[in-house]
Parts: structure tokens; C-alpha cells; sequence
DNA sequence: GCGGGACACGATAACGGTAACATGATTGCG
DNA sequence: CGCAATCATGTTACCGTTATCGTGTCCCGC
């Protein structure tokens, strides 16, 4: 089609040559603003397309003062928590004219920073991130930024701007709630060793505290590094029932884990949930195909990203008190017995 | 720490007045590039610090013409591939100043246009695509805007700028010889019905002209809508062979799938694999914590991601032919009897 | 003691768009 | 039929940074 391989990158300019109108009604006619006749729109239009002309969004944001991106700062990939709230973020934001950015973190506060210190760089519309523990210098950005910040996943403690997430320490609660009720007393948990997960760590806090108030403690504990995988929850599996025989329930901090573990029960010939009950964290898609269905609380990602694409889009307000608590719900599954 | 709240964005300026030089001298040192004296260094790294001033990218990138972008456009997320190749991506991007940005087109030739047109309006300094098959208008778009294109996962066709991948019709053929040297005889497939997986495609017609050399075809095939899951494995599985008893190879189009109907013919006591062999494509590590290790292909993504990586960033030069073709390698398990 | 590099920094002009206002042509209405 | 409102387009001045070139100072060797 293009004979000339064009070397020097297109402009408005060319469009507005190529179309025999001012480079301001090529603008207008590409963005659809302001008033433009059907004939001239016609005319520009063509001419922008056989030119191949793409807009040039860096020098558009930098004239309007305005960028079409949310930056989104999350801790990981590979967890399964991510494909979903970030399917609830463009879900809702497919309609503003807004765009996701993701940036990862590693659980680290230092790649944090760089990652946040990066997306402002670009001057996006608004923030999401995950977590509400930032560093000083983290927090000093976001203050000094001058957009909507909204903090998902958390709702334990105090938001930059606003949060929109589940209380951990609750879901932890609950779960333990549910596990007392059904009998179980001698409970061990299995979860990673990482500092900075504090959304696991607020979980298994409220989790402990519940069973505290009813003169309960931890039987046992085994914590791993890295990432979670079927094939970790099994080893650790294994391990702590060697140690604890006696064990009646396995809290597990996630549902990969869970997942494992509870194959492993099984090839073993545990009776669950009689002798042996199991419960995970999440509501992942995966526990549906497995032999028995995991036990489990559902974070509600979805409706995290969702909220939070909705405030930061100005689709909804953002509230009073800053902070929207979605409410963790147990999914029953078939790894506790009835009570 | 800031009492005031800054209403009017900080700019160079305001840096430079800050630290008393001119506003070039603070460019200069905030990226780190011409002759700056280690004292107004100093000066103007602490003025910028407590100021908590954060670069524009929008304006530099204008007036430099450089974007230290790499768009990376994929069909999805929820497919366990895309980590992976994005791992790769980024790994091998890390020490080169660019960064990744991502945009899913859900397997819609549209999406992908609309998706490639956002990105190339940021003016990034190379694109990172899947497959091979794009539309007119996507190749256009490429071919003028003069960046380096790697289209990644598949080198079964005719690169725009370069390719980075495994050739599927030599994946699906290599299982093939696999399951017959194992002396199965009645095999059938389970796929995605999705005309727009050119991939998925190729590995079946590269399978299936196997089979038909050694005088043979697919004794049945069951094909699904919509994600993959282990729950939508076992229900296929159990379609196919209530339809067809007789089976005695099960090929499933990935690795999700597969994994389904593994714990489905366990749970109904099929003999894998004497009476019944399975395999699966892409080497998830999933694959890992299950009863049974599935026989599978590993799809090189991580490779896959550093090499296209490499590539874009001018670390590693395009080869002449402009294919950059991996090996798929078939991982064992033990889904296969030995032969 | 003087010419000429280094060295450290500043002034100026882009970069490619858009906001805001200005302008000329048309239209509607009393 | 005249005047104001409306419509379609153009003009001008930035947006915040960097490339390029220019300027002044210091130091070194002959």
C-alpha cells in the first residue's frame, strides 16, 4: 500500500496537509470535540488513514495536562489473586477512556517505590495499589501527586485517600469461627514466611486471636519461602502431620497450597473432613475441578478491582470515611464438617 | 514533612530555583548525563528529595523523542502462558532502562488493533507481539511506525520484523510420534473451539498430518468454549469417553484441561497409562503437585520472553532469516507407558 | 604570561500536540 | 431587513523537558 517507507514520523501537520484543513481541525476531528462539518470530518478522517497516521499521545498529554492511566501496583503475578482483580479494573474502566498500567512489586517496599516513583513519572489520571503499608518516601509521593489513590485488598488500618478491600483479621476470624463450630481443636497452619505479605499476616493474626478467645492456640505451624505451588502445599502437608500427628485441621494462607495439601490427604487415605479438615484462602477458580472442594473464604477480587476503578474513575464517590470494607465470605466446600 | 499541599505541580523549575541552578543543571542531574560538579549534584539531589519532586516523562519524552517503553501485547492473562513469557520479558529488560506495558486482546483481531494503535501512540521504543497472524491494518501500523517488532510464541509463518517462538505444527507432531511409538492407536483430542488460536491450530493440524503418515486419525474430538479449567477438563473427558469407551489416548490442547481429565479418569479408576495415556501442552508448573505427572510439551516461555526481550533492547542482534525458532521439548511424565 | 583544552554551567529553540480565544460565514427571529 | 446567536474553522500561546550550542573559568605546559 505505502510505496514510501515514511522516515520521518508523521505528524498533525501531515494530516492537516494531506487534508487542506489547520492541524486544530485534524486534532478536533481525532478526538471527536468541539464542531467539525460531516464534509471536513470526511475528508481528515481519509486522509489520516491512508497516511497510517498514529496520535501521539505524549505530546497530547503534555498539552492537555491530561494522561489516560491508572497505574496499578500490585505484588505479584503469579499469585492468583491478580488476573482477577485486574479483570475487575478494566472491566470498569473500559468505558472511561481510561487505561490500566501494572506495575509489579515483589513484596518489595524498595521495588515499591521505584515502581511508584515510575508509574508517577508518566503523570497518570490516579493509583491504585495494593496494600496500605508504604514507606515515608511512598506515602510523600502519593501526597505531593495531587490524584485519587486508592489502596485495594486492606481495609486493616489507615488509607492515603481511600480504601477498598476486605479486613484480613476478620476473614481469619471467621474462618476460625467456622472451624471451632464444627469441632475441630487441635489446628495447625501452613503459610508463607514473608514479612511483607501483611494481608497473610493479618489474616493468621485474627485467626489466632479467635481461637485465643476460646482458650485455643496454634498446635503446630510450618512456614515455607517462595512462591506457592500444589506441589509446596503437599510437602509442607507432609511434613507438619509427621510432626503432628494428631492434628484435626490444616489452615492453609492460600488455596494453591490448600490444593496441595489436600491431594496429598487424600492419596494418603485421610478421612476428611472427619478425622482431618482442611481450608484455604482465596476462592480460586482452580479448587472447582479438584476431587473435593477446599474450603475457603473469597477474597472478593472482583469487586475489589471493580470499587476501586469505579473511585478512581469518578463513578462513584469516595466515602467519608475513606474506606469501603467488602465483607470476606466463606465458601462452604466439603473440607469441614457439618456442625 | 510538607506542610503546604502544592496545588501547582512541581516542575524543573521549581528545583532549580530550589537549589539556585538553572533548570538544564537539574536535568542534567536527575538523569545523570553531561559534566555536573559533585557539589551542585549534591544540591540539587537533596533540593529535589525534599521537594519530592518526580520527573516528567511526558515532556522528556517529547523533547528527547525517546519512550523507554516496550509494548507488549498479548491475548490474555488468565492463560497460564502469559506470566511466564512476561517473566522473561522483564527479566531480561531489567538492566536495559525499559519497561514492559501490557494490552490484552482477548483473541479478538479487533481488540488487537485498537490495542496496537494505544500503544503506538505512546511511542514506545519496540513492540512485543503473539503470533503471527495480524490484520492489514495491524501490519501497517507496524511497518510504519519504524520500531523493532518481535512477534512472539509461534515461527509457523511469515515474520513482519522478526520472530521468537516454536514452531506447533512440530510440537503437535512430535507428541504424535510419542504416542505412537507407545503403540497407542485410538487418540482423541480436546480443544478450544477458537478459530483465532492460530496456535492451538497448528499444533492439531501438525498432530493430526502425523498421524495420517502412519495411516491413522483422530478417533474422536471434543472441543470447548471460554477458558480453560481443571472443571471444564473433567467434564470433556468424561464426554468423550462415555461417546468413545474405546479411547486409549486422551491429547488435551494445554495443560489446564489436561490436568482435569487426569483427576477425572484416576478418580473412575481408568489404568494410565496402560489402558489410557494422556498428555497435555505447555509445561505448567501446576503440572508438579499432581498425583500423576502429566505428559506434556514445554512451550520455552520464559526463553521465549528473554530472547524477544533481548531482541527489542539491541542486546543480542536480528537474525538474518528473522526467525528465532526454540525447540519444543516433550516433558515425560508418566502419562505415556515406556516404549 | 599566554594560548588552548577541559570543565561546569546557562540560554534558546525545539518536540507535537491542545486550550482558549478570535474570526468569518450562516442562520434565525422579531 | 438588521442584529445577534450559532457554527465551522483558524491563530496563538503554551505544556515541561532536553539537544545543541555558547560562555566563562580554571589549569597546564611551554
Amino acid at each position: 500500500m505505502n510505496m514510501k517507507r515514511p522516515r520521518r514520523p508523521l505528524t498533525l501537520r501531515d494530516v492537516s496537509e494531506a487534508s487542506g484543513v489547520s492541524e486544530m481541525t485534524v486534532s478536533r476531528v481525532l478526538r471527536n470535540r468541539g464542531d467539525v462539518s460531516a464534509a471536513t470530518r470526511e475528508k481528515v478522517l481519509t486522509a489520516a488513514r491512508t497516511l497510517g497516521y498514529v496520535p501521539n499521545k505524549i505530546a497530547g498529554g503534555l498539552a492537555s495536562q491530561r494522561v489516560n492511566l491508572v497505574a496499578v501496583v500490585i505484588p505479584s503475578l503469579s499469585n492468583m489473586v491478580f488476573p482477577d482483580v485486574l479483570g475487575g479494573i478494566s472491566a470498569e474502566l473500559d468505558d472511561t477512556g481510561l487505561q490500566p498500567v501494572v506495575g509489579v512489586t515483589n513484596y518489595s517496599p524498595s521495588r515499591e517505590d521505584a515502581v511508584l516513583y515510575d508509574m508517577l513519572s508518566w503523570r497518570p489520571s490516579g493509583v491504585i495499589l495494593a496494600g496500605l503499608e508504604h514507606s515515608r518516601a511512598a506515602r510523600a509521593m502519593l501526597d505531593n501527586a495531587g490524584l485519587p489513590v486508592v489502596e485495594i485488598m486492606d481495609v486493616d488500618g489507615e488509607p492515603i485517600d481511600t480504601a477498598v478491600g476486605i479486613s484480613h483479621r476478620r476473614a481469619g476470624a471467621e474462618m476460625a469461627d467456622e472451624i471451632l463450630a464444627a469441632g475441630y481443636r487441635r489446628i495447625g497452619f501452613i503459610g508463607t514466611h514473608m514479612p511483607e505479605d501483611h494481608r497473610a499476616r493479618k489474616r493468621l493474626a485474627g485467626f489466632e486471636e479467635r481461637l485465643g478467645e476460646h482458650g485455643l492456640q496454634l498446635a503446630a505451624r510450618e512456614y515455607y519461602q517462595g512462591g506457592s505451588s500444589l506441589h509446596k502445599g503437599r510437602e509442607l502437608t507432609e511434613r507438619i502431620l509427621t510432626r503432628e500427628p494428631d492434628l484435626d485441621f490444616l489452615y492453609f494462607s492460600n488455596d494453591m497450597i490448600g490444593a496441595g495439601g489436600l491431594l496429598w490427604c487424600m492419596e494418603k487415605g485421610y478421612d476428611i473432613p472427619g478425622r482431618l479438615g482442611l481450608a484455604g484462602f482465596n476462592g480460586v477458580e482452580l479448587l472447582d475441578g479438584l476431587p473435593m472442594r477446599l474450603t475457603t473464604t473469597d477474597a472478593r477480587r472482583i469487586d475489589i478491582g471493580r470499587r476501586a476503578a469505579r473511585i478512581v474513575a469518578g463513578k462513584e464517590p469516595r466515602p467519608e470515611s475513606g474506606i469501603i470494607a467488602l465483607a470476606p465470605t466463606i465458601m462452604p466446600g466439603e473440607t469441614i464438617r457439618k456442625h
